[in-house]
DNA sequence: TAGTGGTCTAGACCACAGC
DNA sequence: CTGTGGTCTAGACCACTAT
């Protein structure tokens, strides 16, 4: 391939920039398999050649590939075709009221708790907090137009969100106002089959014998604890969907 | 060259590169709310200044904390803190294989089923296929230690993946097969709960009372249907995990 | 030592937004 | 119009790898 770039030439339509022809370049040789997995590309300076660019703009084809794990690089050695990722799937989970309101129903939730309580030792371990601190909690009720969909259960460090006791929970969800208080969130997450008990059946307005999907949450921001959400869904109304 | 960049003054140890640090110090007004959601962030040039770097180097911070989603850009206009993405949970599904050996134990399988079947007038519609096209079709149950963990049934394009009878499955999951020759892979999936029907529950030695966390993916690579994997779990065994 | 990628500069031209 | 970000250049020095 001479490839004299066809890019800006003559009185041609717009085109796409010169990295992004690359980096579609490199995305075709990929998916077409004429570069396999472990494979060695062509280095910065071909590929300045082949389509008369500068290496910073070669650099910054590639470099965003690699960020998007499609190639590895290595100093003094070369570029190379990643290990394909087998299959793994990317799941987003959204705020709920988001995912609502996106199918055009209407979200509508509803407080059955609010206190306040003290860490006991088993929820100073998993938060790395002192035992004794004071942790706000909270049990909502989510509905998809008149349909119990999800329960919320949460706990939240009082240091991290102090006003979250006096928080309106119609106009915002304990999701929505922590990402305020708490941006830049990291944690770990759960995501299992589960009995509800008695309450949260109730809740639910679901039979006790019906299972629910059970998602758990911790979260942390700045290195400290901010929240631990645990959302029960009830399996015979709700699932998670997405793309990839 | 006049600029002695402030950064790898004297002798100082190593530092990181000029673009990370003002990529930390963005993050870092907008961790500590300094910056909040909509604010109008410095300009490039301003921060020019500010760090004693050329425009470029201002520049590739910026457009990876844009691809971050931590910051929009508009021309013409300037940089902005995004919208914060609700908490939203981007979740890791990994090869069952992989995620068992990274777990230090030993993943087995046994093929169940394995034999071609004619494309359904539902399916056809389902996967953009032509009804009566040929599907290979498998069925196998993958173990961790001696503990059925996942039944994997699985249809496949017979075109994408021609030699998918005659894999050596003890070798190579589907997953990995099919990564291999189709990389790239788009598609759609769900996560819920259901109950097993008796030939699901006596493959994975459970109580057809027993519900299973059950994940169907339907993949495309090049546009052009790929595999329909639904994989059920064991509800009482198995949960899917991650962190952010 | 020669070749690779990692980073950075000091300019440049452009499209677009707001005045 | 000025100021913004979007892109690009033609160099440069460095750290690392392979030989």
């Amino acid at each position: 391939m001479p490839a004299p770039r066809a890019i800006t030439t003559g009185t041609a339509k717009e085109s796409p920039p010169a990295y992004q022809q690359i980096k579609n370049f490199v995305l075709e040789k990929i998916q077409s398999g004429a570069w396999k997995e472990g494979d060695l590309i062509p280095t910065e300076l071909a590929l300045c050649e082949t389509f008369k660019v500068s290496r910073m703009t070669v650099n910054r084809a590639l470099r965003e590939l690699t960020a998007d794990q499609l190639l590895v690089r290595y100093k003094g050695s070369g570029t190379y075709v990643a290990q394909p990722k087998f299959q793994s799937t990317l799941i987003e989970i959204r705020s709920i009221a988001q995912d609502i309101r996106e199918r055009g129903h209407r979200h509508s939730s509803k407080v059955l708790l609010l206190d306040s309580v003290r860490a006991s030792e088993l929820q100073a371990r998993r938060y790395r907090i002192a035992p004794g601190a004071l942790l706000f909690h909270s049990v909502i009720v989510h509905y998809e137009n008149e349909t119990a969909i999800q329960l919320e259960d949460r706990l939240v460090d009082a240091q991290a969100a102090p006003g979250y006791l006096e928080q309106d929970w119609a106009a915002l969800t304990p999701n929505e106002y922590l990402m305020r208080v708490a941006p830049l969130p990291t944690g770990q997450y759960s995501i299992e089959v589960k009995l509800p008990n008695r309450e949260v059946a109730a809740a639910l307005d679901i039979a006790p014998t019906q299972p629910c999907l059970v998602m758990d949450r911790v979260t942390f921001s700045k290195n400290a604890f901010t929240s631990n959400a645990t959302m029960w869904h009830p399996g015979n109304r709700y699932k998670f969907t997405g793309r990839y």
